[in-house]
Formats: C-alpha cells, structure tokens, sequence
DNA sequence: AATGAATGAGCGTTCATTCAT
DNA sequence: TATGAATGAACGCTCATTCAT
C-alpha cells in the first residue's frame, strides 16, 4: 500500500477531483452537456469556477473523464459471479440470464441518470465521443458473444449460432429496454416483463417448438 | 391536379422552405443541433439569416420540423407491401423478414444522416424531443408486435409469445444494427450478416433444437 | 371647391395616406413609437408593409406627420368661442375659464391617446422631436399670455402681471393635470377638481385677500 | 464608521457598479434609453460588455437603478432647511419661495441631465417607467401641499384653499420651468422669470387685488 | 492553490428598408 | 401602384476561459 505516502494536500486534491467529477455528472446527466454550465458545477459544489480549471482543461475535458467513469461502473456491471463458465445447460443458462436481468433492473433503477448520460446525452456532443460510445456497445456484444460461445462450445445452444452478431442483437434488446425504463422509470413491472421476454427469445426465438 | 393553381411565388415560397428545411437538416445531422447556428442554414443556401425566419418561427421550431419530416421517412418504411398478413407459415415468415431486412439496409445506406439525426443527435435537445423520439421507438415496437400477434393467431408463433414485448425486443436489434451500420457505414456485410441473425434469433431462440 | 377636380385615383391616395397617419397614431400613442414596427401600422390597416413607404419616406417621417396631426388637433383646441376679448371683467374671465377647462376636460376623456402620444411618448424620440414638443409648449404659453394681456388691458388683472410667464405657469398646470388625467382616467371629479384649483389659483393666489 | 472593513476587492466592485451607473446615467439621459446600447456603456467606461452583466441583470435593470438614483437627488431636492413649518407669515413665505425657487434653478444648472432623463426620456420606456415617474410627481404634488396647509393653519393662506390640488398645481408649473430650461438651458435669467412669475401666481394670483 | 472579476466571441432574434414582381 | 420576400445591421445576452490577487 502506497496510498499512506501521499500527502494530505494530495489527498484533498485527488478529494475534489472526485468531488468536481461527481458534481458534472449529477449536471450532465440531469439538464444535459449544453445546459450546464461550468459555474452550474462550481456552484453546486460550492467552489469557485475558476477552481474547475485547476483540475480539469476544459469543459469538453471533464465530459470525457465523466464518461470515463460512467464506463467504469457500466464495465463491472458485467463482470463478477454470472460468468459464462457458470452454466451447464439450457435450463442454468435461463437461470443466469435471470439473474443478469434482474441485476440489470437493479442498477437501472439505482443509477438511471447513468444510463440517461450515456444513451441519450453522450451520443451527440461531438463525433469523438459518439465513437466513444459505439465501442462501448460493441465492446459490450463481444463480451456478451462470450457467453454464447460457452453456450455452443457446451452443447446447449445450436452449432450455427452467430453468436458475435447475436451478441449485439442482445445488447441491443437490452438498451432498448434501458431507453424505455428511462421514458417509464416507475414501470417496474413492465421492465421485468421486458427482460422475460428477452430470455424467452433468446432461447426459444418466436416459432412453434413442434413447427 | 390542383399544383397548376399555385401562383409562382407559392411555389417559390414552398420551394424555399423546402430547402431551407433540407439545408437545417444536413446542418443538425451533420455537425449537430446545438452546434449548428441560423447563419449557418443560411449560408449553405446562400441566403440571408434573416430569410430563415420569414419561414421558421426560431430554431427549435425548425427541428420540429425537420424531425417530423424525417419521422415520415421513417414511417412510410414500415408500410406497403410486407404487411403481417401477407405470411402464413414459418417459412414465408422469415423471408418476409428477409425481404424487410433489405428494405431497411437500403434505407440505411441511403439515408444514413436521417439516422443519426433520429437516434444520435435528437436524443439530447429538450426533454421534450427526447420524449418524442421514445414514442416513436414505442410506436414502432408496437407496429412490429402487430406481426407476431399475426403469427400467433396464424398458429406459427408459439402461444405463449409475449408479443408486445417482443415486438420492443425486436425494436431494440433493429435499432442496435443502425447505429452499429453508423459507425461502419462501409461495412455492408456485416451489417447484412447482423440482420440475418437478428431473423435467426427471432425465428429459433439460441437453444438447441432438439433441446 | 377645387376637390372635385380631384381624380378617383388621388381620392383613394389621400384617403390611404389619412388611413396609415390614423393607424400610426393609434400604434405609437397605444404601444409606443419604439415598440411599434411597421408592419403593425401594415397589419392594422390590412395593406402590405411595402405600401408604407409609398406614402411615407421612413418610420420618422410618419411620427413626425403623426404628431403634427395631433398638433393640429389641440391646436384646434385653443380656437373658437372661448376668445380673449369676450370678457370684460374678473367674474367673466372666471367663467370663460371655467367654459375652457371644461372643453378641456373633454377633450382630455374623448382623446387620451393624443395627451398621451404628446406628452409621454413624443418627448423621447430624438431631439428634434423633443424640440418640436416643447415649441408646442412654448405656443400654447404665449396663446395664454394673450388672454392675460387682455385681462391686463382691460383693467381686471394687476398691472405688473408678467403676462407671458405667467402664460407658461398656466400650461404648466394644465399639462400636469393631464399627465394626472393619464394616471387616473377614470377619476373625473378629481380632474374636475384640480381645473377648479387651477383657476382658484390664477385668479385668486394662495393668499388670504385681506393679507 | 465600517467602510475601512470592506476588503479592497468590495471597494473595487462598489466603485465599478457606481461608474457603470454613472456611464448609463450619461448615455441613456443623452442619447436616450433605445439608442442606447449595452455596448455603448461599456465603451464609455473601456470595460467588455459582458462585464456589465457582472453587474446588473439586463437594461431594464440598470435603467430602474438609474431612476431610483436619480430620484434619490431629486428627493433630497426637497429636504433640509427650506421647511414648511419655517415660516409665519405671507412675506416670509414669499422668501421661502424665493430661496427654494433659487435652489431648484441651481440644481437645474447642474443637473440638466437628470432633469432631462426624468421629464422626458422616462416617461415612455414601459408602462411601469411611466407610472414610476406619474407617483413621483405625484408624491412631489403632496409633499408641495404640506407647504400650503401649513399656511392655511397658520392663517396667512385662504381657509377655502384646496391645498392638495394647488399642490399638484404648483408642480405643474415647476416642471414645466424644468423643461423650459432644457429648451433653453443658458437663458437663466428667463429661468428667474418664470421662477418669480410662479412665485407672484402662486401668492396673489392674476386678479387686481382692488377687484 | 483557490478565487471570481473580466472578457469578448458568438448566437438567436428583430425589424426598417429595398426592390423585383 | 401595391406587395411582401429578402436582407443584414444591430442588439441583448450567455458563458467558456483567462488571469490578477
């Protein structure tokens, strides 16, 4: 541990970097990168605004580490217990995607002005950061593709699978469903129904079994 | 015909807005709303700034307008010829799907800005164009559910289909493919490839068939 | 009569001319010079704002027209019956008075947009017009002075009396009842009262008599 | 004494907001409130324009400032010795007169802008300008009638004096020699003139006293 | 290091005036 | 002659950024 050995001026700083971070996200994501100003952020942290350009270059800067940070907590959303390796067979599989649902349901409804900055706010600030945005979903079906793979390579899914593109066909379900919990955050009931019904075609798609 | 009735000056006063609201177009599509000023549309038509609002109420309402135009395109995609009754089996199911996939790879690489001004850039205006972009997202999951409720009836479909939900899932992978087509326009294949598998998933689940 | 000789043509001319000055009036004594555009004077008379500037060279060409109309009117005012030379003694003079602040008084009620065009709105435009209203002010000063003259000349005011002063002093008072009139135009009494304190005044002074 | 408690910055910014006080008072009362923009604050002081919003919430604002400052001169006008309750007797009254005649033509002398902002630049920037300088003059009309009531109890005025009314009366007059003096502004004698011609008015009226 | 006063580029919008039809 | 479309100067105001304290 080498944290001990910083100074407690460092401390502070590293303190109100967090701080100032903290502050333009809750700006960002609740009026928007346009409608915020940078004395929005000083004053609700109850610093000067020239502080802010102490710690950060500008306000294009912050935006950047803002999402940075946002992608961090998106990033261990997927990572931790549910890992492909988990499941077995159809009916596990079913199970896990289960418990991913619900986990998702819980960190949309705990952190939906992350999902507002990152969906529909951080597409369209400038090209860099709409790139920025599009390798995180595409980061987010190649991770997904993982557990499709695993499904094949175990014998419980079918051997044709596309799994890499069927990997983004479920991210995609799944943001659809984020954009929607945004437009109805109190539908819970709904959204639960929603992930139910991703699980049901992703594992059984629409044709009558028999058929 | 009635046109032949309009004086010439109606028809330059209908040609000029026309123009106006392709030149607001391309301007928020390409550089974005907010990074795009009046003179701005001016200049790229060559008229004065001041022109523009002998036509457009101000530059919200010009949006408006522009994103209304723009929902038409998008709405008369999803009419004619592939209605849902036009299939009775699984297999004509498909290739409806396949024909309708092409319908809107086409589209796509032909209006690749009417895209990204939809699902980029007019999240982020006001709340109030975020909250029409999500009704519009609502009214397309709900036609495609039309579709599945079709197949259902039709005996195709399994019962116990949630269609409406399907129908946003369905929404949400076709959704995911335009804006992965946005970041590699050039990549036709694979867009074509995406669509093929957004068809197998719906069709047959990942599941192994004999599963 | 030589109007006759008119053609249908220059009626009509004349006729528009009368109707812009009427709706220019009606626009800058209502809403002021500065927040009345041109085409609200247009608009008013249901004619193209290009038509304006047919009949009248700019903004401030019509202005002055418009206050020179007005000026006609209150001149029209201090004509008539109510001559200097009609009275002969103190009690005669305080009826005519009286007969006058009357006409006034009506005046006032039948035509406060005038009072209001002249006194409020006209002394701030630029400094010609400015000059204008206060040449105005400086005429109906010396009209006045000629009543006193004669009073002077006829033996019922005292001799030292400075007449074209007190001809000032005496519009002085009867502008700042309008002004009041304009404050309160529905308290008529009032505006009653203060005319009958005007000429107390005059006539009399603050003074006990017998001091 | 606490000025000394104010830091330097607090001085600084003090002064600033008085100097762009003075600056408006100068431009708006010469060239008036719609010729004058922002800017040419600003560029009367060699500040940015932005810096005034530093200080003052938009033009209307300042101009509310300007007037309140300028009616705070114009108040004190009328305090200090020349009260009403200093004289006994019609002859002491006339010198009162003559005094405060004297210091209102003083005050003319030095502060022809004022007068000029006041009586015609204010009194048609918006309705609630206008009606901000009618209660001022309204305020002043009373203030005058205190004078008259004292003499009424003092018994050197008539007992039928309508002493508010000849207040307002009185005002009239004084304003009006306000405006003859800015259409006039280096005839001082006229000025004491029309000063002694209010006086004489205003004591015995016009009526030969024999009458 | 923190502050906040100062700056001025930039934008949305208005409207008097011109002129082609 | 009447029209109204077009123009662009002008202005109020915002705010990201700089810098002296």
């Amino acid at each position: 541990m080498n944290e001990p050995t910083l100074t407690r001026a460092e401390r502070q700083r590293i303190q109100l970097q967090a701080d100032i971070l903290e502050a333009a996200f809750l700006e960002f994501s609740e009026r928007g990168y346009h409608q915020t100003a940078i004395s929005d952020i000083a004053k609700r942290l109850g610093i000067g605004h020239g502080t802010f350009y102490r710690h950060f270059e500008n306000k294009r800067d912050i935006l950047q580490h803002v999402i940075s940070d946002t992608m961090q907590k998106i990033m261990s959303l997927l990572t931790g217990e549910n890992a492909p390796q988990a499941v077995n067979n159809i009916e596990e599989y079913r199970e896990q995607c289960q418990r991913i649902s619900e986990r998702f349901r819980l960190f949309a409804q705990e952190n939906p002005l992350t999902l507002k900055l990152l969906l529909l706010e951080a597409t369209s600030i400038d090209a860099e950061m709409t790139r920025f945005i599009q390798n995180l979903m595409q980061m987010a079906g190649i991770f997904t593709a993982n557990y499709l793979k695993h499904g094949v390579d175990s014998g419980f899914f079918r051997e044709n699978l596309d799994c890499e593109n069927t990997g983004h066909n479920i991210i995609g379900m799944i943001t659809n469903g984020a954009l929607r919990f945004l437009a109805n955050p109190e539908d819970l009931n709904g959204l639960k129904n929603y992930g139910d019904s991703i699980i049901e075609l992703i594992i059984g798609g629409v044709a009558k079994p028999s058929a």
